[in-house]
RNA sequence: CGGGGUGUGGCGCAGUUGGCUAGCGCAUCUGCUUUGGGAGCAGAGGGUCGUGUGUUCGAGUCACAUCACCCCGACCA
């Protein structure tokens, strides 16, 4: 079943592609680097962005639009930030296309060019804070908490579905605050309801945690981010959320008159999650019959295939399962009887199994005479046949289970996977073979870019929550004094 | 941009040292039988071999050029 998911290999890559493709979730589109999502894929996405919506209102986050193209002035301000960015963007230069004069299609008119470029955002920090400006004035302003959902562009040299493509979904929250302590908080609180969302939504155990400084955001005076493990042990960085300092708002003039009449800078966060954490559904869950969602995120929670030879067992057995369905959409859940009569039932089974739907119920004309139904899992593939009595009940019990059971089987895959490591040999063995390695680090750059330079390992965060580990010792690489354990892993 | 690889029906591939009408699997279409784990049989349709030039009696096969895509690096949510 988890076939050699536990072995990093080019196996794995081609058992993820193969996945996102067969599942029907996505697939390359003609421009390169770009994806489309399949309507399958976007209903997972939409059910994650409706629940992560609702999540940041209770904060007290309202979503806001900025626009898609940022005039190029506006990265001059930021020099930290841009140097982290500015490489990979798309660039609109041109305004017009024109009928080619010697030959069919068109062509950029070069009479059309503009007189300042823009840059098609790669996120949205700029624009954001040069509106900002206007929006602030006193403490009374503050704080401001908008989020977007939007896209944006990097134009990445290697792309993967879901994991980096050239053109992402995504959400940017960017807040403005009076303090530094209560943006500070505000960024702790976000990186929360990431690790919140992806623990019982996603079923997928992270560790949160503060990036090196190294790894922070480019602009960030801290970064926190949750990390995941994916079935190849490699990690992924499902979510971060940034102390912004007052960076942004020094190099956007945002200012604003406190409450004792002095004019200050504001301080400032952002935090996102894109639709990579698409691609940790399929990593962190899936198995060789394929996607296994958790019924929290999964657009059909319920299959029904009926099994018939005539045309009047099929009637009779679709009519029951309409019942069944008014049931169980009465309770909350999402139902699909799969009623198309040119495929056999055989087929049908391998194909939602491959779609990941939690639970499938089966019935034919064995059934109706026995009052009976077959339920199988998904995530176990176990099948039990059970009376119709009282089913919707076990069904909405069940898929409470498999949620939990989804996210316990990650966590103990997790878990058997991440180790103390005090052994510089030994590192560099064990953390090819897909582990999490919690060491000593004396806290110094150069350590941690030899670390990588020299196994490609780096450091995944400084844990906050889960694997805390305070205590002394002597860096792993270096041999200096050292007062926590890190994360060391190879990463997506 | 550096290193490696691949381009042959919709998809995945085979095609030997150049040789005759370019094959196979999946998918598609038709018919019959099937239907509780991706159906079976019979039949049918569909490709000029990425592109260009050259070598040759003859090129999918050889040479040169070119384009596209993929993998490994640099970059990254």
């Amino acid at each position: 079943m988890a076939k050699e998911v536990t072995q990093r290999s080019e196996n794995y890559s081609q058992w993820y592609n193969d996945l996102a493709l067969k599942a029907d979730l996505a697939e390359q589109s003609a421009v390169r680097g770009c994806m489309v999502i399949k309507p399958y894929g976007y209903a997972i996405w939409e059910k994650m962005q409706s629940v992560l919506d609702g999540m940041f209102k209770k904060t007290g986050v309202q979503n806001a639009y900025f626009p898609l193209f940022i005039p190029k002035s506006f990265f001059s301000r930021e020099a930290e930030h841009v140097a982290g960015f500015a490489k990979e963007c798309a660039v609109v230069t041109h305004h017009r296309l024109k009928n080619d004069p010697d030959g069919k299609g068109v062509i950029v008119d070069p009479e059309a060019k503009l007189e300042e470029e823009l840059i098609v955002r790669p996120t949205s920090e700029t624009i954001i804070w040069s509106t900002y400006k206007n929006w602030i004035k006193s403490w009374r302003d503050l704080p401001v908490l908008c989020n977007q959902w939007c896209n944006v562009v990097r134009w990445e040299m290697r792309t993967r579905l879901f994991l980096r493509t050239a053109e992402f979904l995504w959400q940017e929250g960017h807040t403005a605050h009076a303090t530094a302590a209560e943006a500070e908080a505000k960024a702790q609180e976000m990186v929360q309801v990431y690790a919140r969302f992806a623990r019982e939504v996603m079923a997928l155990p992270v560790i949160v945690g503060h990036k090196s400084p190294n790894e922070r955001f480019a602009g960030a005076l801290d970064t926190l981010t949750i990390e995941a493990m994916m079935q190849d042990g490699k990690a992924l960085q499902a979510g971060t959320s940034h102390f912004l300092g007052q960076n942004f708002a020094k190099s956007f003039d945002v200012r604003f008159t406190n409450n004792e009449g002095k004019e200050e800078y504001v301080w400032a966060t952002s935090w996102g999650v894109s639709t990579r954490l698409m691609g940790a559904l399929i990593m962190a869950h899936g198995d060789d019959n394929g996607l296994v969602l958790p019924p929290a995120l999964a657009p059909i929670q319920v299959v029904m295939v009926p099994i018939y030879k005539t045309q009047e067992e099929r009637e009779a057995v679709l009519e029951k399962m309409a019942q069944l369905k008014t049931g169980l959409e009465a309770l909350g859940h999402s139902v699909k009887v799969d009623d198309r009569d040119t495929l056999r039932p055989g087929f049908k089974f391998a194909e939602w199994e491959l779609k990941g739907v939690p639970v499938r119920l089966a019935m034919g004309a064995r059934d109706l005479a026995a009052g009976t139904v077959e339920v199988a899992r998904r995530d176990t593939l176990e099948k039990v046949t059970m009376p119709l009595e009282g089913i919707e009940a076990h069904i909405s019990a069940l898929l409470a289970q498999i949620q939990q059971s989804i996210y316990d089987k990650a966590l103990a895959f997790r878990d058997a996977n991440v180790e103390k490591c005090d052994n510089w040999e030994e590192f560099k063995t064990k953390i090819q073979t897909g582990k999490f390695l919690l060491c000593h680090w004396d806290g110094t750059a150069e350590t941690e870019q030899a670390i990588k330079d020299e196994t490609k390992a780096t450091i995944r965060c400084i844990p906050v929550d889960s694997y805390v580990c305070e205590e002394e010792g002597v860096d792993i690489y270096s041999g200096k004094p050292s007062h926590q354990r890190v994360v060391f892993a190879i990463s997506y």
